[in-house]
DNA sequence: ACGTTAACGGACGCCTCCGTCCGTTTTGGC
DNA sequence: GCCAAAACGGACGGAGGCGTCCGTTAACGT
């Protein structure tokens, strides 16, 4: 009567599991969230059930994914915070996030979708936000960056970002990369500022329709 | 004999024809170009096979459905181009267009696109183009627009702006208005720039990447 | 070694979209 | 009004994705 409490699974599932992992990951990136899941599970050389086994939604899949991005993504922004120059921690945040998101065609849409069931996905998100919107206003109260920045231009940045396409995966991250020296640029405090519209209730679009589109 | 050499079309054909065009301008505007051609059908109250003699592919049909889109864009480049001070043409032209595509979901990724069939579209959107690399230069002569900016960065700042995904049709114009402000302080020429990496290759993108993803 | 049972994966049915064929309806010249 | 031909649209067959069922395989405890 061995049979109490989450007992330990056999060791192919374990492999299996991990190879769906690697393949998810690899075709996220390269291809973006809406692959077929058969193709995943060809990749992973795994019956389509075996998938639907271990991960029984895309969502559950991608957040599983996508966790080690997600964790890259939470040091990134620790990183930013522990510079002493909040400015130059705000600009290397942008930068990274840029390139980060830039060789990932999935991560973006994961990252700005609201999955509702990827519970610990949506709250690592939120406290890295929670996080960069610190150092912004300790940017602005070095006078570095503008005043009237939100932390929804922040996401109104990456869903931009993740609207690139280039030739090749180097020119993507390569058009990322000047993208953010833009971003930076219009992100800068100076002297004589218009000021900006109002950025208005963004999206955090339903994973319906990132999954989908 | 009253047959040689373009017949005129029958009255409902006429009929028929512009009410498809009116059903994709709509549906493309709402939902992108991903529609089932089958819903722009149903929507102009017609058979699929009516759809398909009219327009024989998805290409033909987006490229009439964004006629005016593209003379309207025409438009703009054209006042921006008229304006004396060519930083403030440039400035109007990066806000209307920005305003322009943030209405239509459809549009930008077939201004991105690369129709290869779509021919005068093709030429209209170069032709744009061109002109606005005309008001760019003589608004860096002014020295007022950064000396390193390029045309391709035009092409960044669409296909980002596309990106943008917000909530309401209103915030998505609200969204697009701030992108739009924050895109002319970074292009703006300042005393002390940073100099920008390069862009790279962009895409423009084939048209089956747009028309199913 | 062997039997129990967890885990696998091929195959099935369902759905949506696509593009075309062909019998039927409508138009417009006479 | 009539009739050729132009135009229509319902219906069909095919392709691809999805999620599940169930007969088979192979891991692990004894």
């Amino acid at each position: 009567m061995t049979h109490r409490l989450s007992r330990i699974p056999r060791s192919d599932a374990l492999d299996n599991r991990e190879r769906i992992l690697e393949a998810a990951r690899a075709l996220f990136a390269t291809e973006g969230l809406n692959v077929p899941l058969r193709e995943v599970a060809r990749r992973a050389d795994v019956g389509p059930a075996t998938l639907y086994r271990h991960f029984p939604t895309k969502e559950i899949l991608a957040t599983e994914a996508f966790a080690d991005q997600m964790a890259t993504c939470q040091r990134v922004v620790d990183e930013g915070l522990a510079d002493q120059d909040p400015w130059r921690g705000f600009r290397s945040v942008i930068e990274k996030i840029c390139e980060l998101h830039s060789h990932d065609r999935g991560f973006t849409a994961a990252f700005v979708s609201a999955f509702p069931k990827a519970v610990d996905f949506t709250t690592s998100r939120d406290s890295a936000l929670k996080a960069i919107a610190d150092l912004a206003s300790r940017a602005k109260a070095a006078g570095k960056l503008r005043p009237d920045f939100v932390i929804d231009d922040l996401i109104l940045m990456l869903m931009a970002n993740n609207g690139i396409q280039a030739a090749s995966p180097a020119a993507q991250v390569a058009a990322s990369r000047r993208f953010a020296a833009l971003v930076i640029q219009a992100f800068q405090a100076v002297p004589e500022r218009v000021s900006l519209p109002p950025v208005g209730r963004l999206a955090l679009v339903s994973p319906g329709m990132i999954l989908s589109d």
